[in-house]
DNA sequence: TAAGACCCTGGAGCCGCTACAGGGTCAAGC
DNA sequence: GCTTGACCCTGTAGCGGCTCCAGGGTCTTA
């Protein structure tokens, strides 16, 4: 039930220093102290710390985080904007996949400028690479 | 020709800002100055910061384009290392693309959770992210 | 001679941690 | 009672790749 930043850190997975950052950028609120100035947490803290690094391993930015703990501060509201927060990070990472498919077609054609080793001085991929960046 | 460095940002289009980083972190050399201290670029410049450039575009790392550079300086080498490289970021830009489309796959499904407009207290994304990381 | 466009340096800030240095606390073993 | 070693604390600096700012200097044009 009650434990030290160390333990908190095993039970949920995140480094110690992680911890300390969270409370110091207002993610976790500051928990109260032993009579030796050490942190004790709780199972509260266990359950807000899993949710903030869920959805850190979603790609979701402390931000966006920040809000989605304001909208569980007020359980009475509408979820809408829970709902569009997520619908818009969907957007973001899909726009993501676009633009990094666009970039392996690029550097695949790339490659195929040098199929074989030769010296650098009639390297195909160097020779592309220094046309300036919107040339073909 | 000879130019300032308003005039190299504008026909690369990078930052003025950005020239300067390149010269303090090395990829650029530092040029001749004028005699009120103004930084004096030339062709050369213009064609080393057009590669930097053309490299960042296809999102290479400052390292990454600087061991292209140094591989251009030797031109008489087999370009083996340019290829390897190349091969080296590609599979890192394929990485992304999977982990992006896994993500992608566990969002939708986390957005399914929530379909309508509910109150916060019973939104069905909330819940699911209040699970600990692993669960399902 | 004054305005305004351009340039200079040095330093701080962004994000999300991570890694120190230099100290304090606490429980167990001798 | 004293030492060892595991754990904790604070504060600061660093990563990458810029970006922005303050506070100044320089050069061209009117």
């Amino acid at each position: 039930m009650n434990m030290k930043i160390g333990e908190l850190a095993r039970i949920t997975g995140a480094q110690i220093e992680t911890i300390r950052y969270y409370e110091r950028t207002g993610l976790m609120s500051a928990p109260p102290r032993t009579e030796g100035n050490y942190r004790i947490y709780g199972d509260k803290h266990v359950a807000r710390l899993s949710f903030i690094l869920h959805c850190r391993t979603l790609g979701m930015a402390l931000d966006d985080i920040r809000q989605l703990l304001g909208f569980k501060d007020a359980p009475q509201e509408s979820c809408g904007n829970v709902n569009r927060l997520l619908e818009d990070h969907i957007a973001l990472v899909r726009e993501r996949i676009r633009a990094l498919h666009a970039l392996e077609t690029v550097l695949q054609q790339l490659r195929e400028q040098c199929p074989d080793a030769r010296t650098v001085k009639d390297c195909g991929i160097l020779k592309e690479l220094s046309e300036p960046s919107g040339a073909r």
